[in-house]
DNA sequence: ATATACTGAGACAGTACTGTCGCAAATTAT
DNA sequence: ATAATTTGCGACAGTACTGTCTCAGTATAT
């Protein structure tokens, strides 16, 4: 097979950083292929775009992983605790960077399998988050949930500030930690 | 006129805050009217959306100007600014719980007078920010770009808080400019 | 070299829109 | 009450998709 699927959702979810709105044929154009072994591929747009889903969300478990969260979840102290918290961030700049249209479409809602995951992935942050609070990591007096949402919001503004070039890449990490851990405000 | 121009606006933005990509036949059921009636108040679809983007438009100018951000942007004292500032973010969370779908609406862009003015607003914010990192308020080792994408994200927070139920409204103020100002970090 | 599997190109029907029109009913103004 | 305006409804052509199929050409494997 001259394109795989893993090239083809690849290519799909690089084009669709672009132009969220784009059809099955331009879709197969960007990914170097005919709109028939598109669709021999994935019977349907949807099935499609949940095939892109699967694939952040194994790009979000990854970063989950590689940051350690499920051993940081046992700890209790807080140099644990706080270096698990940064490498997630970190880690996440990349996953917003490659699947970022993710963030905003709605579409994936519809996949009842596709919701769990997330939902369960999102869970996992939370209860990070929690310990976090209550090891004196992340200040106790807003939710979790909240913390967490404010996560994703700052990841969309990484996504936009890249693709509007607002700010160079390698500037990020630090940006998106300071941001989120300290504010905007002097000292 | 049964419903006024305003009215539908209105309407329409209330029910593509749910479904952004819903029909004209659905925009028109949403308000209570015709399809022929929303066609011949808005000859096309991407003239819809544009008068959307400019009663969005509107919204953010008049928190500006409720905010005081034009008499700010000629003072240098700490309070003044710092005042203006929370206000401006106060005022801002009305405008992403009503307009909040424009905030990631793709098809704004194609307006030219649209993303100028987008852009003008933009920079007054941007102006203010300088302002505050000048006199102290905000944290100079940040782009005021950055800090102004860091606000965009934030209302994209607010909005989805809100559309999933995580956080009551009437804690939407404190959590965001706490948030913003002073990050989620222990003390 | 031959069989097998895959691909691109094109045609096709089906669907869901958009944008326009005419007309009858209802609303509003005078 | 009558005229003017506005509306809903249905019909219509036009467009842009989606999803399926065939067929001829190409690559791949044995």
């Amino acid at each position: 097979m001259a394109v795989s699927k893993e090239q083809i959702i690849t290519a799909a979810i690089r084009h669709l950083n672009g132009s969220p709105a784009a059809s099955m044929g331009q879709i197969a154009q960007a990914a170097g292929i005919s709109r028939a072994t598109l669709h021999r591929h994935f019977a349907t747009r949807e099935d499609l775009i949940i095939a892109l889903g699967w694939r952040a969300h194994a790009a979000w478990e990854r970063a989950q992983a590689e940051a350690g969260l499920e051993e940081a979840l046992g700890a209790t102290d807080r140099a644990t605790l706080e270096r698990a918290l940064h490498r997630l961030i970190t880690q996440h700049i990349e996953v917003a960077e490659e699947h970022g249209f993710a963030l905003t479409e709605h579409l994936m809602e519809v996949d009842e399998g596709l919701v769990r995951r997330a939902h369960e992935l999102e869970e996992r942050e939370v209860l990070l988050i929690e310990a976090c609070q209550r090891a004196g990591v992340l200040r106790p007096d807003m939710s979790a949930r909240w913390i967490s949402n404010v996560f994703f919001g700052l990841l969309v503004t990484v996504r936009e500030s890249l693709r509007r070039g607002d700010v160079a890449r390698r500037d990020v990490p630090r940006l998106l930690l300071e941001t989120f851990l300290r504010g905007i405000h002097e000292n």
